[in-house]
DNA sequence: TATAAACCTTGAAGCCACTTCAAGGTCAAA
DNA sequence: TTTGACCTTGAAGTGGCTTCAAGGTTTATA
C-alpha cells in the first residue's frame, strides 16, 4: 500500500509518517517503480503503535525506545507499563501546576476588578498586580 | 544598569531579555560607549509586566497587545481583565484533557498488568493495547 | 603587569513534533 | 487532454526560549 492508506489506518497524517521516516522512528520502506513509498501490513503494526503511544503522549525518544527493543526482539511489555506509570505520575504533576495557575488567575481577575480600569502607568490597576508577580 | 541587573530585578535570564529585543517585545535600549546595553527605571516596570503576564503563561503575542496599548497612552487594563478571564478558561479545559489522558494511562496500567509480559509482537500484552487505541 | 574571572556582543543552531510551503513528478478518470 | 488526486524532496515555520561559537571589555587579583 501507499503512503496515504498506512497513514489512514493509523489515523495519521502522511506527513507525520514521512516525519517518523525521517526521525528514525519508522525504518525506510521498499519503493515502486515510480519511486512511491510501498507498505505492508507489519508496518501498519508498527504505526499503529506509534499512534497509539503518542496519542498518549509519549515522546518520540520513548517510542523508539519501545520499537528499539521489539527489533531486538526483546518484549516491550514491562518498560511500556512502566512507561504508563510514569507519565500518568507527570500529567497529575502537571495537573497540580495548571490548578494552581487557574486559581492565580481568577483570584487576579477578582481583585483586578475591584481596581480602576483607565490607569495608563499601572501603578492602580490589575496590570499593576501583573507587573509585581515576580520572583 | 546593564542587561544582567535588568533580567535580575525581573527574575529572568539576559538571554531572555535580548530575545524579548529581538522579537519586538522590548524597545532596542540606549547603548553605552562600549556597546552595552543601558536600561533605566522605565524598563524594569515594562519588563516586569512582560515577565508577570509570562508566568501566566500568556504568549508573547498577548503581552505585545498590551504593551502596544500602553504605548498608544490607553489603558489595558480591561484587557487585561479579559484575558485572564480567558486564559482561566482554557487552563480549565486544558486541565479536563489531561485529567482524561490521566485516567487512559491508570487504566492502561491496571488492565496491562494482567496481560502476559513476555510478547514480543504484542498480540497479546499491553502493547498491543496501547497499539489498538486508534481513533 | 599579567592574567584570570565576570561581564558584554552578535549570529546561528537546537529543542519538540510536527505542519506548511515550494516546486515539481505520476497516474487514473472524465 | 486536461483535471485532479496522489506522490516526491528539501526547506522553513511554529513558540519561547537556551545553548553554542567566537569573540570584545572591564574588574580583581597575584
Ligand atoms: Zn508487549
Ligand atoms: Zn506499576
Ligand atoms: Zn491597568
Ligand atoms: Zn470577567
Amino acid at each position: 500500500m501507499r503512503i496515504k492508506e498506512l497513514a489512514q489506518q493509523a489515523y495519521v497524517s502522511d506527513t507525520a509518517v514521512r516525519y517518523y521516516e525521517s526521525s528514525g522512528i519508522l525504518p525506510p520502506p521498499r519503493r515502486l517503480p515510480n519511486g512511491y513509498r510501498d507498505y505492508d501490513q507489519s508496518d501498519v503494526e508498527r504505526l499503529k503503535l506509534v499512534a497509539g503511544a503518542r496519542s498518549l503522549d509519549f515522546s518520540l525518544d520513548d517510542i523508539a525506545e519501545i520499537l528499539a527493543l521489539r527489533d531486538r526482539r526483546e518484549a516491550p511489555c514491562r518498560t511500556v507499563l512502566d512507561m504508563l506509570a510514569q507519565k500518568a505520575d507527570e500529567i497529575q504533576q502537571r495537573i497540580i501546576e495548571l490548578q494552581q495557575l487557574e486559581k492565580q488567575l481568577r483570584d487576579l481577575h477578582e481583585l483586578g476588578l475591584t481596581f480602576p480600569t483607565d490607569d495608563i502607568d499601572g501603578k492602580n490597576c490589575v496590570c499593576h498586580l501583573v507587573s509585581e508577580r515576580a520572583g
